[in-house]
DNA sequence: GTCGGCGTGCTATTTTCGTCGCACCTGTTA
DNA sequence: TAACAGGTGCGACGAAAATAGCACGCCGAC
């Protein structure tokens, strides 16, 4: 049990976490094309069953082969993500963030995006009151 | 010159970097302090001079002791950052990041916080046009 | 002046990672 | 049914990371 999945996960662990939780699950071969520096099959399942060892991630056998996923939730694992990088480089602020989403470099946000980013914060300015 | 900064950082490499950009900059004692683990002042500093060498810090002499640094900046980190958590575990999505970071549980932003945001999207809203 | 505290550089050792080879199993197809 | 394609499990081993020890240099206090 990760308190802190973040942290004590070595470079290809982590590679291979986020690979998953972009796609949700995957197969071996698929997690293998993920990453970079084309390792072989082998050694990418080996990685899966070091991480399933340390119950990172679990397999299912869909009768073919295993197909692998997160242990964790991916809400719970992005909140986790999302807050570590709001401490360590947003210096825990929100609207921070939110500037770098919006502001930065160009349009970075289509207009439907901003649609649905305002309404979000219409409906916290309601619940607060 | 590191391309992806996030990336080919080992687990303590990781923790260090994240300590110096919560920080801004820091002498080696106050890095040791922030780890877990409680690792020596030696182990510290050799961790330093490595990443150093790979060049993701600098140090400057102040006359007493080091005090080191990122190399990049803290804007160009955080943003990189911030990336790689959006299209990980928010699909590209930054209002779902705005949602997560809004919403999730209770009230995570403060009645300032959520003021200057709206303050930021009305502003995109208005450059939009 | 010399003793301690604090800092630095270098080097050595242990632990963990990352990598793969190889044996085996199971269904398929010629 | 023999060869094959595509899986799986385990064990080994070189490379990288993590840790710490030791020698030296620089003050300030006694």
């Amino acid at each position: 049990m990760p308190s802190h999945p973040h942290t004590a996960l070595s470079k290809r662990e982590r590679q291979i976490m986020d690979a998953l939780y972009r796609r949700g699950r995957a197969t071996a071969s698929e997690i293998m094309a993920a990453l970079s520096g084309s390792p072989s099959y082998s050694t990418v399942r080996t990685q899966l069953r070091v991480l399933e060892g340390k119950g990172h991630v679990t397999h299912e056998d869909d009768g073919v082969r295993f197909v692998y996923a997160p242990t964790l939730a991916r809400r719970t694992a992005r909140r986790s993500a999302l807050k570590h990088v709001v401490d360590t480089f947003f210096e825990g602020s929100s609207a921070q963030v939110v500037a770098a989403l919006l502001g930065s470099d160009g349009t970075r946000v289509s207009p439907e995006e901003l649609e649905r980013i305002e309404a979000l914060v219409r409906r916290a300015r309601e619940e607060e009151a």
